[in-house]
DNA sequence: CATGAATGAGAGTTCATTCAT
DNA sequence: GATGAATGAACTCTCATTCAT
């Protein structure tokens, strides 16, 4: 679609990738065929071939809505007053909930394209994602140090860690299942690496 | 399949477990038809039903074998001599190797298994997989830190860690790609917080 | 489109045939679709509708106007003093230049409309066109014989010769591809016929 | 298909492909679905899939079985004692008869496929069989000159211009129509520029 | 008049699965 | 047991044509 969409075709668009993001979230990727989504979104077949070429498409535009939206909900949560110990709770406690709706998530879809696609390094948004995350827990491990509140010796060692056990317990979720036990066994042992083992109870 | 094979088919049935292997190792699960298992054997299609009925029985089988293998691999490379950590670190290279070869292994086959097949828990292979190797890793350390090679206040927790941190990266092998020098950063990390901070180089 | 049209309509729709001439030149008939021409022309699928129902109607309107001007161009190369040989040559330069085109020509795509409407005769465009041209070369050779320029025993019989091997040329530049030289040839060969075997160059 | 095909592969290949030739008589090429064919031969769709892979294959494959037929019945009907006048005459009328039967010949279909396959000179069989017929005919006037038969200056022009004139006719065949009485005149013509205007009946 | 989103029939193609030999 | 031809359901994608605005 070379030209100018109405606001009726953003909405429409924006129609069809929400309905197809449950699909996505029901089937995984690979499954997901055009007409499943042209079935979902109640349109036609060549409907939706105005707006999308190709299931990849729809994913990866799938993906950036996602993030743009997950990006929100993680600034809007980040309070003046916070301290560090209570953003990486928080931060904890959103992974937590993610990590448990099991069948309510992109996590497989994500996995499966990436599968199908190896895409370059600048291309893998996924990596970028990975790579953003360690950074930010750093920081806040960093922060957490200088106040006090945390004790490391290394702490992007720490920040890597934590993301490692957090994609372990990420695919974990899809292939052996775990339980919240598990989830939050795995993120009191982090924080008691950080010197603050808290109430198990807070996540 | 009832019936008793003749030792003709049970090789027959084994070549082509070990043929399909090599397709699943290219391909993962998903992409890998009837038809693609029948050519790389050079068997006929209807040979081919006469085993197997789905890709799905084929890859279970691909699996059983696999880990009868890996068992095997272990049990041989531990000697009597050997101390906890020695162990420890022969099975962190292990890992490594898999985790860098990427390509050239079942990993995403079976990811891909597992998002298609939700199996029930007592069907779940990866999980007792997974278990089994949380169960050896916990001996492991409580028998490193019993002759002081370690020192660890929660042996079971640094088992599970352990694991969740190799589940991290082998997903992310396969998805954001990881190089050596990540590998050993985590493995490195991983020997610390057990006291034991040797030499990187040695994996 | 029984009502009148505007001067703009009328505008427009020599637009549209217009473009759409270059695009049967391009694609053929078959090939072209009511959606390349509404692209071409940068106007709305519907508007198109507006003018023109079909690329059938189009094309046949294309052609309409194709041989209005052609006989203009025609009638205005034919001067007072010519000879018959003149005419005759600047005929056969006109129609080597033609057949030389290849591409640029609508040739291939009034072959395609022609095979997919097998017109009735009195529908037949073509076909008059063809017995047109006869008709003016036959008067050619005649006024040719009177004045000495030519001998020729059989005119109307050699003017049917010359538009048949014409049309052969033509056929064969869209299949199995003719040089400049093979044209030179056949029309070397036809002056020669007619007892006027001048130097080939002139063509 | 890599592997060799049984006797029945075969045969049932050549059912298609005579059942695709009345296809394609019927219909040209451009027009003709794989379904049409599928349909036509009562197979399965998945079934023609095993034996061709589009409609071009099976269209260069029914051209490759009818050429070698016409070689056939062309060198069939040439016997020992023939003239050369006979043979020309032989010729002349079985592409008259050819010409003649305008819904029941491939021609259209061949025309619509080389005007959609822009083929290189060397795969042009067209060309080829082209070219080789201009030089039997050469070969035939020579003939026919040597033994008295013929009157002619310039065998290969004429042998050129007689090919150009059967192609001018074909193609006006399929477009403009052409009577029995055309057909005749023109072959008449082309007999008495050799000098041997026989009867036009005996065509 | 003009627009362009939407429709749906239909073409191409692939593959798991069956079955006569 | 073994073969491989055959089937047909399911998918992708394209386009003429319509219609509300």
């Amino acid at each position: 679609m070379g030209y100018d969409m109405g606001e009726k075709s953003v909405q429409k668009k924006k129609f069809i990738l929400e309905t197809a993001r449950k699909v996505f979230m029901e089937k995984g990727f690979k499954k997901v065929t055009m007409k499943d989504i042209v079935d979902a979104c109640d349109i036609s077949r060549g409907g939706l071939y105005l707006y999308f070429e190709s299931t990849s498409q729809i994913f990866l535009e799938v993906m950036k809505l996602e993030s743009e939206e997950a990006d929100d909900v993680f600034s809007d949560s980040i309070t003046e007053d916070a301290t560090a110990a209570d953003i990486l709770i928080l931060f904890l406690r959103e992974q937590k909930k993610e990590l448990l709706r099991k069948n309510d998530t992109l996590t497989q879809a994500i996995y499966e394209f990436y599968f199908q696609n190896k895409l370059s390094k600048k291309d893998n948004i996924l990596k970028k994602q990975f790579d953003a995350a360690v950074k930010i827990i750093e920081k806040l491990i960093e922060a957490g140090v200088a106040s006090g509140e945390f004790y490391c010796e290394d702490c992007m060692g720490t920040a890597r860690n934590i993301m490692f056990v957090l994609e372990g317990l990420k695919i974990s979720a899809q292939t052996i299942g775990i339980t919240a036990e598990t989830v939050d066994r795995e993120m009191f042992y982090i924080l008691k690496s950080l010197g603050t083992a808290e109430e198990k109870a807070e996540l």
